[in-house]
DNA sequence: AACATGCGGGTTGTGTACAACCTGTCTCGT
DNA sequence: ACGAGACAGGTTGTACACAACCCGCATGTT
C-alpha cells in the first residue's frame, strides 16, 4: 500500500470515528481549511476523504455553506435496523469461519471488558467497546462484502443510538450488552456460529425497540 | 440539487455504465486527462467521480501507473452471489411497496421486451434490459438502503457475467431471462411481492450455477 | 552475454489561486 | 416601520502547475 493511501486511510478512520463517536454531533460544520491545517495537508487530499464520507452518508457538503455532519431520519433508521437484523443472521450463516481458540480467547476478553464496563459505566467507553465487539463479530464470516456492508450500516446509525443513551438508562444498556457478549461466547464455545448470529440479531432488534419505544 | 451535483451524477452514471456494460473491459486503463477532455471539465471534478467508482470497487487507481478497471476474484464472486441471493429474498420481504397498476404495467412491458429480445438475441440489448429489469425490481421495496446495497452488488458483478455470456449460450440465457420476467409478473399479479423476491433469488442462484459450472 | 543503473515519458497525487455560491447584514426607498 | 436589494464575509467547487511515482529502454559495466 502506498504512502498516499496510508494517509488517506488514517484521515478517513480518524474522521469517521469522530463522527460516529459524537465528537462531531449531527449538524456540526466541519470546514475544510481548518481540518486540512489540523492534519498538515492541503485541502485536496482532505476533500478526497470528505467526499468518501459524504458518499457513505455520514457527511453532506453544500456549496457555499459548508460540510455538515448528517442526521438520520426515523424512517431510514427503521429500514437500516431491519436490514441490520437480517445481516446479523447472515453473518452467522454465510461462509462462517472456523472458531479457533484465538477467537474464543478474544470473546472471553470481551466478556471481561464488558463486566468491567458494567462495574463502572461510562458512555464513551461503552461506545468504543460496543464498536470493538461489533467489529469482532464481523470477523466470524469469511464473506467480506457482507462484513463491509454490515459495518457501514452499523456506523451509519451508531451515533444516533449513542446520542440517545443518556435518555435511556446507561447502566441497563451496559448490563444488556454484557449479557449479549456472554451469550455470544456461549454460542461460540458450542461451535455454533449461526447461533451467535441469531444472538446478535435478537439484540439488534431489542436495541431498536428500546430506541424508539 | 445544484449544478455541480448534476454534472457529477451524469459523469458517474456514464462511466459506471461504460464499465458495467463492458465498453471498458476489466484491465482497461482510463487516463484522467483524456476523460476530462472528453467531458469538457478539468481533472479535479473528474477525479471526484473516479474516486467514488474506486471506493465502490469498479476502478483501481495506482499512482504513476493509471486508473484501471478492476476484475472480480472468483472467491469474491461467490460471496457476492451468495449475498445477492439473500438480498433478493429480503427485497420481497422487507417493507414491500404496494403493487399498483402502474407497477403491473411496467412488469408487462418487460415481458414484451423480453419476448422481443428472445426473438432477436443481442448481447448488448440483453445487458441493458437485464439491468433495467433489475432496477425495476429494486423499486418493489421501500427499504432504500437495501435497494442501494443490492444495486451496488449487482453492478459489481454484472460485467463478469456479461463477459462470459458468449461462452454460454446467449439464446438460452435470453430464454431463461424471459421466463424470470414472466414468473415475476405472475407473482406480482397475485399480489405476492415475497414470491417475486423468491423468484429472483432462485434465478440469481441458477445464474451463478451456470456461470461457474 | 548478463545484469545493474540511470534516464525519459507518461500517469496519478498535491498545493494553490481563483470562481461560484450561500447567508446574514446593512442601506435605501417607500 | 417595513421590505427589497446590494454588499461583504466565508465556504465549497474548479482549474492549473508542479511534485511524486512507475515502467520500459538504452547504456555501460563486468
Amino acid at each position: 500500500m502506498s504512502d498516499a493511501d496510508l494517509r488517506h486511510a488514517r484521515l478517513y478512520e480518524t474522521l469517521r470515528t469522530r463522527i460516529c463517536l459524537l465528537d462531531y454531533p449531527p449538524g456540526t460544520k466541519l470546514g475544510e481549511e481548518a481540518l486540512a491545517a489540523e492534519f498538515g495537508v492541503s485541502r485536496t487530499p482532505l476533500r478526497r476523504v470528505l467526499a468518501r464520507l459524504a458518499d457513505e452518508g455520514l457527511l453532506e457538503t453544500r456549496h457555499g455553506v459548508g460540510t455538515l455532519v448528517t442526521d438520520v431520519e426515523p424512517s431510514e433508521l427503521a429500514h437500516i435496523y431491519a436490514l441490520r437484523m437480517e445481516l446479523a443472521e447472515l453473518s452467522g450463516r454465510l461462509s462462517p469461519r472456523e472458531i479457533t481458540p484465538e477467537v474464543l480467547d478474544r470473546a472471553r476478553a470481551f466478556v471481561e471488558e464488558a463486566r468491567a464496563l458494567q462495574a463502572a459505566p461510562d458512555p464513551r467507553a461503552f461506545a468504543e467497546l460496543n464498536l470493538a465487539f461489533f467489529t469482532f463479530g464481523l470477523t466470524l464470516t469469511a464473506n467480506t462484502p457482507l462484513a463491509e456492508i454490515a459495518e457501514r450500516l452499523y456506523l451509519r446509525t451508531a451515533r444516533i443510538w449513542l446520542a440517545r443513551i443518556p435518555s435511556l438508562d446507561l447502566a441497563r444498556e451496559c448490563e444488556i450488552f454484557a449479557a449479549e457478549v456472554r451469550e455470544t461466547l456461549a454460542a461460540l464455545e458450542a461451535g455454533d456460529a449461526q447461533a451467535a448470529g441469531l444472538v446478535r440479531r435478537a439484540h439488534v432488534s431489542m436495541s431498536y425497540g428500546r430506541l424508539v419505544g
